[in-house]
DNA sequence: CTGTTAGCGCGTTCAG
DNA sequence: CTGAACGCGCTAACAG
């Protein structure tokens, strides 16, 4: 229609009718519709996001960037918790790639083959993030986690430390692969021989962190410094130690890959009221997937989460939870 | 087409013409449109999901409860960051709307009007989150502001406080109002006079926590404790306090809204190799733009982010940043 | 049991 | 300068 013209601002309409229409797109208030145009021209203006999971601040940086990037040229992003699970990846790239997404941002699940062969051979612009695979014709962004384990390695040695355990993740995911290289080449530079028994291989969570330095820290000799292989490890890894009595840095120094940019400050020491954020998206999910179904209840719905006094360090006083409803 | 009837298994097709369906079907990878029913029924199973940062570990947790459960029922999330900004909200709202999102999730931002007049005209299924919006008529979920508020303050009055400051977000968005309501219950109850003079109003950020802190230190007498409007002032008052000299919580305690759900750890405390994760994502986002583009370099990238060493407490000796290539 | 038709709503293209 | 026709790809409804 003419309409299309009006709204488009494209080819030349009388100024009169374009007043018309003006107004009644104002009175109306017309939005218009994008998926005719998306089927008919193949562009969606939607980019993927997989990651293990947005509640790693890692993970959570990454997507803000994704998203302020994507929106510069008016794309939508959609974001996707994959837990490293290949099975929950997979079902995602199906689903997404059926909803003609214009590209799609990959952080690889530890087992990653037929997701990868789907957005290939359907020629979805794809982009890896944070791992690459061998072999794989896609592009890759990536940090470099040898320099990064050498360098943390190097430190160490700088501050005297000869035995130093590396708490890795699976081996056959890339960058603990490449972490455990830059490991070795630190203490190669340093004239330091290798000790088998200081390499554990587990995966990049808190509870294997935790079992690993256990395991580390009943060697003997034991290691006087720990290098872990991402956040969650270097966490699982601290409460070990201080479960087993050892003081960080004193008995057993830490060094870990992954920041968490969170400010210089310490967490959680606050005393607070808390508020479950995760019990509130997951609530409010629900009863607007209700509404969708034309169901839920009669009339606006105001619904109140407690709140939960937690009490830590900052206020001083004894420490401990002290529920509220 | 009879594929249609096999693909979806519905009605009853003839053994032999379904083999052959099937084996077209994985021969060539057929992967399916939804666009197409999409736009015939209405129906693109696609939630929107507006927040003021995902980088604020509240509204990430929250981002991971609503994705959990938009995926039990087969819809993705789009996530946008609003800042706060009621410009950037009502782009993304007019934007998703045309996309025809099924549902929508908004964290209002501060001044918010257009926006939610768009949603409720459209008749856009809406939950609000987090906050209120006086005579609005949509289903809201949110945290009990004023009992947090109350039972910290009254936690600081059973710890011996009787100079409480109140440092508060802005009093036009309802969780400020109410967090002061609570704050003045429960030294009413104790029958502790208000003093204006420790009732700080700013924003929900690091900066104005920072401000108010500083505001709050030089009140005379000054107050023996600080309540915090959430996780942002509590940081930045905690910095502006230790910038004071005083120690918390000997010399002035703290007690906040909103927990960071990290573990019970101290972060950052770790010495890290940091890669900068929303560098990664900036960069990868902007390569697959190019790609889907039809340009960009020749071949698959490699792109390599250096990672930085932080020397923090976890590995002993000086502390201190150590930049590297 | 299988093939045909029609329609979702936009923008482009071509006639009037 | 404006209106009409067509096509994107899928599926519901109906005809064969």
């Amino acid at each position: 229609m003419t309409v299309s013209r009006v709204i488009n601002g494209k080819g030349n309409v009388n100024a009169e009718l374009r007043r018309r229409v003006e107004s009644a797109v104002a009175e109306l208030g017309y939005v218009g519709n994008s998926l005719p145009s998306s089927l008919r021209f193949r562009e969606t203006r939607m980019l993927a996001l997989a990651i293990s999971d947005i509640t790693n601040p890692f993970f959570t940086s990454m997507a803000r960037g994704v998203e302020d990037t994507a929106l510069e040229q008016n794309y939508s992003v959609i974001v996707c918790n994959t837990d490293e699970s290949e099975t929950k990846q997979e079902r995602y790239v199906r689903a997404l790639v059926r909803r003609q997404v214009d590209g799609f941002l990959l952080v690889p699940a530890s087992d990653t083959s037929e997701s990868v062969r789907l957005l290939v051979s359907q020629r979805v612009p794809t982009v890896l993030l944070d791992r690459r695979i061998d072999g794989c014709p896609l592009d890759v962004v990536r940090g470099n986690s040898e320099q990064g384990a050498h360098d943390l390695v190097a430190l160490l040695i700088a501050l005297g430390h000869r035995r130093i355990a590396a708490l890795l993740g699976p081996l056959r995911v890339p960058t603990a692969a490449e972490r455990l290289a830059g490991y070795l080449r630190a203490l190669a530079e340093a004239g330091i021989a290798p000790d088998e028994g200081l390499v554990f291989c587990g995966q990049y969570s808190q509870a294997s962190g935790y079992e690993m330095a256990r395991s580390a820290a009943s060697v003997w000799p034991r290691p006087t410094a720990l290098l872990a292989s991402n956040n969650s490890i270097a966490i699982g890894a601290y409460k070990a130690l201080r479960a087993a009595g050892c003081r960080v840095p004193e008995d057993v120094a830490i060094a870990s890959h992954d920041d968490m940019e969170i400010g210089p400050t310490i967490i959680p020491f606050f005393t607070v009221a808390a508020v479950s954020a995760n019990e509130m998206g997951r609530v409010a999910t629900r009863l607007l997937l209700e509404r969708i179904a034309g169901g839920g209840p009669e009339g606006p719905q105001d619904i109140v989460l407690p709140a939960e006094v937690i009490v830590r360090e900052s206020s001083g006083g004894p420490v401990g939870e002290a529920a509220r409803g």
